[in-house]
DNA sequence: GTTAAAATGTTCCCGCAGAAAACATATACC
DNA sequence: GGTATATGTTTTCTGCGGGAACATTTTAAC
């Protein structure tokens, strides 16, 4: 509501904007501080009160309702050494969770994530053959079942796939993850009838930078690009202006795939000379011990991201996988040839960072997309015990 | 506020949202009736209860304060066939314009656009050196009087300015426009003062598609990638979601300085193989008889393409000036080759298509800029007799 | 220790927003 | 000319946040 006008979304010409209502209002301040918490951790309600611009007492009253609704819960305040009433602490339950599933060729993986970004617990097989997207769904079960005998109290709020491949704008569809074997599967739906759940599902790449941008390396930032290198090839993800690029199939931010050198290989894909053809892990393993085949690889990688950067003007670029190691050993020539290259005239401001979410990565940012819906809106979405 | 989960923005991290009041709601909801009438032409009352889901006489009181504003006129329904009483028809008043001005290497145009985007007037100066930002406002003032005497009763929202260059974010500083010999500029300082109105300063090509996109050949289009073939190179914009990409510092979209050939030639911004160093003006008039040659010119469009459609997936690749001519001669080879080159597995979707609007298309762009602040919040802009 | 000041929580009342129902009006159809 | 239908208009109602007054809890001053 609060944008600069600049970059303000106008209303799609060909569809009238809703109508909004009081009730949308409460939506929205409802959604404004569970948000906060979401991402800030615990805030006093005087905090609240003075970022929101909210009155005292409405705050007290949206508080309240999250409360109720077991979302959030208020405990008296730290020594503070400030003068006046200490202000009631917020925080979000961390009892709430949402689930998230990571099936990949070798393993799948299956995580509970707390409203604050933490991960619970976490179940994992590893497995000889790429998994079916029943396997996937069967595992999801068992392994959820387990979590909630462990950690008793749990309300589910639904459940995220991150799958490696493309997936579709609905959410739903996985078209092709060609490493799984998986073509046009409905695996939200798949997913939904084992869990009883509500399920959203996303690409990989996408999935990443959400957690990176909701917990880890881009958090604050608004306008990213990732390349996360990882044994299935080069995934990329871009936020652009606090928005997922998505792309209008769903398909946006195949950075892997982007032409690198006109003179190029044969990619998988079809095209030639793709990123993920001259830059990826098995010949970056092969010239590991080679200075200039390493330095040849890293101006590869300085090359695609001068041209992202002259494309998305980005506050930072963001590296995962292989990708975050070639760049730790080679960051001196990563940067120089990206500083060279630049487009931009304030170079200077050029940032590229290594991911800081670990292991965790995919999980946490499934998780986000599943609670993408509560913190929309925290009074309409029903949890479920666990 | 009605987005799908998928792509929903969720709030900056770092700053807890504004909250909401009851005013929002009423500043919401003139908003989108202006703009539903703004890009969708005269819409009758009993369409918009219908499109914005409000209570009849919710749109009455609305509809009554925007025509009190002076900002939209009702008029008596014409014969529709229909049983019932006739809605009324609402349609934006014309009088309201914003000042559009272009200032390029050879000429200055200033233009009064009408609020449904109609070009109402224009002047045009051809000048033989590149102006300097003083002698374009100079200008502008004195267009602007005489268009003012010309019609009279316009009420002027604001003006905007499409400039060959880099912008800021900010919307004021031209960063670098080298055509125009501008660096450092706060254009919208000089024209502010000149005209004594707000003023707002963006990018050609950023203006260009956001025309396109309000009344051309991108309307109601969500995702569009936009190329620009012009005489100061090859300008290029991007929509993404609905929103003009802007990226961190303003310089989202340059896509003519996207690397296209890895042996390619020494570009005036210091890289090599930039596509408008590829593929320009001079280079496509030279071979304009050369059938080959133009075919290896339509093969490297093409490669840019594809390239913009991997990282990009837009609905739409939008194309103007000379790229624009060029795929009009080369259509098939162009469409063949990026079909070949596409990543997407749905190919059948991809949509190229050229420009609509003419020489009209930065005038209306930039108005369209200078009215956003209007459109969002119809009842706290002041409108100034021209 | 007592008192004042400061900051926050709580309660109650007000104004404004849109919804809904009742009524008024204008058209087509028979 | 009467009726059905759709829409504009008026009135009443509910819900939301603001704001003032009061209550509570802390620090600081004496």
């Amino acid at each position: 509501m609060s944008e600069d006008l600049a970059s303000a979304a106008v209303p799609a010409h060909t569809t009238v904007a809703r109508g909004s209502r009081n009730d949308n209002t409460r939506r929205h301040n409802l959604s404004s501080l569970l948000t906060a918490v979401h991402y800030g951790g615990p805030l006093t309600r005087a905090q609240l009160t003075r970022d929101t611009g909210l009155n005292r007492s409405t705050i007290g009253g949206l508080v309240t309702e999250l409360a109720q609704l077991g979302l959030v819960i208020e405990d008296s305040a730290a020594e503070t050494g400030a003068v006046g009433r200490p202000s009631l602490i917020v925080r979000p339950d961390r009892r709430v969770v949402a689930l998230a599933l990571h099936p990949d060729v070798d393993a799948i993986e299956l995580g509970a994530v707390a409203i604050d970004g933490t991960v619970l617990a976490r179940r994992r097989a590893s497995v000889d053959a790429p998994p079916t997207p029943q396997d996937a769904a069967a595992f999801a079960w068992e392994a959820a079942r387990e979590i909630g005998q462990e950690i008793p109290g749990l309300r589910v709020v639904g459940a995220g796939a991150a799958v490696p491949g493309l997936v579709a704008a609905d959410g739903a569809t996985v078209v092709d993850a060609p490493h799984l074997g998986w073509r046009g599967v409905d695996f939200r739906e798949v997913l939904a009838e084992a869990l009883t759940l509500p399920v959203v599902v996303g690409n990989d790449a996408n999935m990443g930078l959400r957690a990176e941008w909701s917990f880890g390396a881009a958090r604050g930032v608004d306008t990213v690009v990732f390349l996360n290198g990882s044994a299935s090839g080069i995934g990329g993800a871009a936020l652009v202006g606090g928005r997922m690029l998505r792309g209008g199939r769903g398909y946006g931010g195949e950075f892997g795939h982007m032409m690198i050198r006109s003179d190029g290989e044969r990619c998988s894909c079809g095209r030639s000379g793709c990123l993920e053809t001259v830059l990826n892990a098995e010949r970056l393993d092969a010239v590991a011990h080679d200075d200039a085949a390493l330095d040849a690889l890293a101006s590869t990688l300085a090359d695609a991201i001068a041209n992202l950067e002259c494309a998305f003007d980005p506050d930072l670029v963001l590296l995962g996988g292989y990708l975050g190691s070639l760049y730790a050993v080679r960051r001196p020539l990563v940067d120089a040839r990206v500083e060279e290259l630049a487009f931009r005239p304030d170079v200077e401001d050029v940032a590229i960072a290594r991911t800081a979410l670990g292991g965790n990565r995919l999980l946490i940012g499934a998780a986000e997309r599943a609670f993408a819906a509560l913190l929309q809106d925290p009074a309409g979405v029903a949890l479920v015990a666990l």
